[in-house]
DNA sequence: ACTATTTCGTCATGGCGATTTACAAATTAG
DNA sequence: CTAATTTGTAAATCGCCATGACGAAATAGT
């Protein structure tokens, strides 16, 4: 007999709802979307042995989902089995749609995404965004908006909200950036600037690019460190499913994690912060390279055709990461870490020193390090499927726009 | 309009139980038995407009709440207002406790908290365990609890479950020792050694401490750092209201957080960890003592004597701590850090360049560094705290065993 | 081919929990 | 002493899920 523990995490869909018999069924209601969208299609009564209802009440929740357009009847099942086959449920690929965006140093990108999880439409403007002020970028950032969300419209879907990935800190409000080093943004209300009709969120690209790799990837663990690199080195923390954030809303600010307290000063007030080895200014300067438009681009080729100072500049970084994910990874002992964004691009030859170094600093297994699949894309896909995310949250707030 | 974000933490009591109407019903009497419990006397209707029932929901929840024995009718407010008084309840005195433990390296002790969060009966020994094998210091602990337990029951309380804190890390089985330097204990199943008849939890006791902040001291945030240390410098991460435990559990490995890349080997594999700076024995060293029994209490008394050595070995360890300290706050954007246990008597000299350090290595306001006014108390308090908050969380559970 | 069996989806019924509405009780304001 | 206000409870109602029964549609066995 053991009482349970303090955990901070119940987990499941739309938790937020109160606690009365309508909450009830919505939190019913998103049950049955996220079974029939996590598991392909499945009958009535699949649904009903997997999320622990009867089958009578799983009907009367799928007919109210199919009312509001969220899932659809594909016809019977061709069964293989005895009894009567079941009827197949899938979640609509048409209504509602998640838009993500992405302002990057050097682009920008839109996508909608639908409810299957399905990218539908999506633009690129490549161009370099640093100091320019953000009045203009999101002004073409909502024209590539609303080419994406009309494409969209064509096929039978409609915005059901709006998440944008920076690459800066982003306030609790998940509307202000509060700091964009790299495209020179201080305390920007992006609420302000976008398109009001769409429920907005802004958030990092670290925790987009987590979330998409939570979400994506199969076999990700609920428990990892996400770590991503433009210029600055952000990390997002996945607890139990879930992004941690901080108080501020600037969890994960691993780049002024410090690795030598004696080294360079850093712009943060410290010395010998990771930015100041694994940065990739750090790293360019490191390797004899001076700083130019696509310097993660640069990088690879260089270290690919076996360029040694470049090869060199890389293992230091990757030793550099190493101890700072150490400290992270003592301090919050996720199942395993992974390096996501731009950050992917250069693995081949950060990663055997980085392994390396927090192997020599783990008594007994490391904690294992993996390079995400999604590399440059993830940051887009998490914001665009967050957005669906929460429409599967709670199906019944979204059907009441529809 | 903004959209929900991807919150990890739902947060609220009983949030584990089924969206059936029962859970709903056991949820809400764990919502009505917190709201009389935080905000002291309440009256039917106040409870109701608190949590958002209606009177006559409130009514029966609290009826039930009655017949279990949870809460007691104290009789009619005095009223300044204008309307009918009402019935004033309280947490009852009576009834289930939760029974605290803790297994220090230089003593034991338990203790019973009622609902009502007042201690109602303790125990202490003293002696060193170091060393000693689980089974006999088990056996007296044990014997400490039956009086405890025995002396609870002659107020009209019964054991509802035991906690037991330990000073190492635990299994997320909460009950499996894995690795307790100071006892010298490994892979140590307490559940096999202790009474088999109450509802068992071990924790580390960083946690319990954490736990013991947040719910005991008013005003303390719902993310923050709680560092711990007896030889071994742990920490536990509380983020919206709940523990982070990691994959393993080994989450707060504070202790071998890389502060010098280069620095001295550890037991660890690492080089550099804090532990060879802010360690017990590492300060001991520096100050040019030899290890004692009582060595906390040795560093405090030299330091207060206005000892130099010790002085400055205890500025270094601060100093240390803070670089360590600024990882983890970039990290997780803590709203504050507390400093708990044993090592809450060495504050007042680790603290100034503990501050210092932390401050040069942040942009703009440090987060804030305070000492826990609970003390060496904190995690068998929290431990204890820890069983009484289980039946707060769901109460139709203890209900259905008094 | 025909029947028994199995499974699916639905309907009618019932239980349970919260809301709504109404009302008596207990206080203050005038 | 009356009006107004607030509390607690009781009765009726509504919503949601569970239960049990039934027809429909498939397979398995004879």
């Amino acid at each position: 007999m053991t009482a349970p523990l303090h955990e901070a995490h119940p987990a499941g869909p739309g938790r937020a709802l109160p606690d009365t018999q309508q909450g009830m069924r919505r939190r019913n209601l998103a049950r049955v979307l996220h079974a029939v969208r996590a598991e392909g299609p499945l009958s009535r009564a699949a649904v009903a042995s997997r999320i622990g209802l009867t089958r009578a009440a799983v009907s009367t929740l799928v007919d109210e989902l199919v009312r509001s357009g969220l899932i659809e009847e594909l016809g019977p099942e061709r069964p293989g089995r005895v009894g009567r086959p079941g009827s197949a449920l899938a979640v609509s690929g048409r209504g509602p749609a998640g838009i993500g965006a992405e302002i990057g140093v050097d682009h920008l990108a839109v996508c909608a995404v639908d409810l299957r999880g399905t990218t539908r439409s999506r633009a690129i403007r490549q161009g370099a965004n640093r100091g320019r002020s953000p009045g203009p970028v999101i002004a073409e950032l909502t024209e590539l908006i609303g080419r994406v969300v009309a494409e969209a419209a064509d096929e039978g879907l409609w915005p059901a909200g709006l998440a944008v990935a920076v690459p800066g800190l982003v306030a609790r409000d998940a509307r202000t950036v509060v700091r964009a080093p790299n495209l020179d943004w201080h305390d920007t209300d992006l609420g302000g600037l976008l398109p009001a009709d769409l429920p907005l969120t802004v958030d990092n690209e670290a925790n987009f690019g987590a979330l998409a790799e939570l979400w994506l990837e199969d076999g990700t663990p609920h428990d990892f460190l996400h770590v991503s690199a433009e210029i600055g080195i952000g990390a997002a923390v996945v607890v139990d499913g879930g992004l941690l954030r901080g108080t501020r809303g600037f969890a994960g600010e691993l780049g002024h994690v410090p690795v030598r307290p004696d080294g360079p000063a850093c712009a943060c007030g410290g010395r010998g912060c990771l930015e100041q080895y694994a940065g990739e200014e750090a790293v360019l300067r490191a390797a004899g390279l001076e700083p130019d438009e696509d310097r993660v681009g640069l990088l690879a080729g260089r270290a690919a055709q076996g360029d040694e100072d470049v090869r060199r500049a890389l293992r230091d970084a990757g030793t550099a990461l190493g101890v700072a994910l150490t400290g992270a990874v003592n301090l919050l002992d996720p199942q395993s870490v992974v390096l996501g964004g731009e950050l992917s691009g250069l693995a081949p030859w950060l990663l055997p020193s980085l392994r390396e170094e927090l192997a020599r600093r783990t008594a007994g297994p490391a904690c294992p390090v993996s390079v995400s699949r999604l590399g440059p894309e993830g940051p887009l896909l998490g914001a665009a499927h967050s957005v669906v995310r929460a429409v599967l949250d709670d199906p019944a707030a979204v059907a009441a726009r529809a």
